[in-house]
DNA sequence: TACGTTCGGTTGTCCGGACAATCCGAGGCA
DNA sequence: TGCCTCGGATTGTCCGGACAACCGAACGTA
């Protein structure tokens, strides 16, 4: 068992570009598992497929070679070859037919909807975005958050607002209610990172949100903070986030400047 | 094989309520499976589960026996009960925890994520929502929705423009433009149910779509239209919707009056 | 030609077993 | 008392096999 299996993927295109050839065209994806890797076998397969359609080696609406035999070739069982595809399903990478076989999905699409946090998000599209922290100090809980939190009106919480600016320009006031002895808060740490890359660090699994996506007009205390005129659109986003436990983990109740930011996800049909 | 197992489900409970008596206390969950039913059984199980935990049978926080005990009383496998548990994990409302068990997750949270659909969501909160099809007819595609739809800008779409109501009031202008030849569609049916509704009726399962969030100020056409005020904050949505091949089957560019709806939805962290 | 049937191919479901990884608590040791 | 080790409990991963359900295409028949 110490052979690494190395194989090519048949891979048929559907289109069917030279018909005198027979109908399997193989394409030279180069797979392989490692099995005294600690990683899981199937998530190393799984991993490999997506790379190879993230990359364009496995074109959308070909056909993935069936189960049987790739996991002959892989010198894996089907059931684990089967576990690998299925994550990619999940996913909404591939789209099983029974009679049919499993093909990659078309699309354009292929994108996070993940739990967002703007801070990454703004990181990644490239913005370098900043912090300024306006409050962080223990108070009572408003209505709202003691709801959210399960906790007493009144009940003492963290209180933290932030604004968010992207090249020295306001994006978003960030006003959050966290419970008091969940995480240590610093400022200096909030203005240099973003808040949930921080729960992350303190082992906190974050696991599902509920969130509120609204809008409304901006009152003269808010368009003064956020630079825009009494009365513009804003964004408004309420949120409560849960970790793998079920426990709230943050309370959330955000403005976004709507003339410089949008809310932007896919969604997956839950069948 | 003929017998249909009933058996109570021993549920622990970690807040320990009875300090003398035995860890598990187990609560009377009638579970059965039917083996004659062409319904798989790890679907079946997998439904009695939600049901138990959507009545509160199963309380948040309380483990479920460890499967392989649960598969033996109910004469399963243990990779058919692992298949009900992981249904229900990808779902939301249970968390694994190796070398503890499975529970049920804290959570006021639970609710549709869904790729939810405008008519349907009005529906389920007893709002009785009314459709008027203001225009209906194959028209040019404009820029947007060439790109979404992958044709050439100008090409041939169907094009659909609807205004929903609850109660006389407007709530949403829905602008959709669709592949030209993806469906029949009839004003009368438009007027009395949703697109997404009549979509799946013609035999097209939705599978995906990606969206974007906004929000702006009503021009003066827009406002008349929707009955608010020029200026008013609206929300905006720009939707393309994918089918389970790929193929993109609308794209939809709407206007929601801020006052009177929010999107309102669930994320889940994908790991 | 048009239609129905059959058949091969592929995924869907289910089983029974084996061992590894991880967590928590009990017990032993200093 | 406090720390550490160990072991029981539970889920995670993986295997090999079996049969069912479903799809499409080839085939035969009218």
């Amino acid at each position: 068992m110490s052979g690494q299996p190395n194989v090519s993927l048949p891979v048929s295109r559907p289109g069917g570009y030279a018909p005198h050839v027979a109908k399997k065209e193989p394409v030279d994806l180069q797979l392989s598992v490692d099995r005294n890797s600690p990683v899981p076998l199937y998530f190393q397969l799984s991993q490999q497929l997506e790379a190879a359609i993230e990359r364009g080696k496995l074109s959308p609406g070909s056909l993935l070679g069936n189960e049987i035999e790739l996991a002959g070739r892989l010198g894996l069982s089907r059931p684990t070859v089967r576990q690998a595809i299925q994550a990619l399903v999940d996913k909404g990478l591939l789209v099983r037919r029974r009679g049919i076989g499993t093909q990659v999905v078309h699309s354009q699409i292929r994108r996070p909807l993940e739990l967002s946090s703007l801070y990454d998000d703004l990181e990644a599209a490239g913005q370098r975005p900043a912090t300024r922290v306006l409050r962080l100090e223990t108070t009572a809980a408003d209505a709202e958050a003691a709801a959210a939190l399960a906790v007493a009106e009144g009940a003492e919480v963290r209180l933290l607002e932030r604004l968010r600016l992207t090249h020295g320009e306001p994006v978003a006031f960030l006003r959050n209610q966290l419970p008091p002895d969940l995480l240590r808060l610093e400022a200096g740490e909030l203005e240099r990172t973003g808040l949930y890359r921080l729960m992350r660090g303190a082992g906190i699994t974050l696991h599902s949100a509920r969130q509120t996506i609204g809008a409304r007009a901006a009152s003269p205390a808010e368009a003064e903070l956020l630079g825009e005129e009494p009365g513009a659109p804003l964004l408004t986003m309420q949120r409560v986030t849960f970790d793998d436990t079920g426990r709230v983990v943050e309370y959330g109740s955000h403005l976004y400047r709507a003339s410089r930011y949008a809310f932007d996800f896919q969604l997956l049909v839950r069948s």
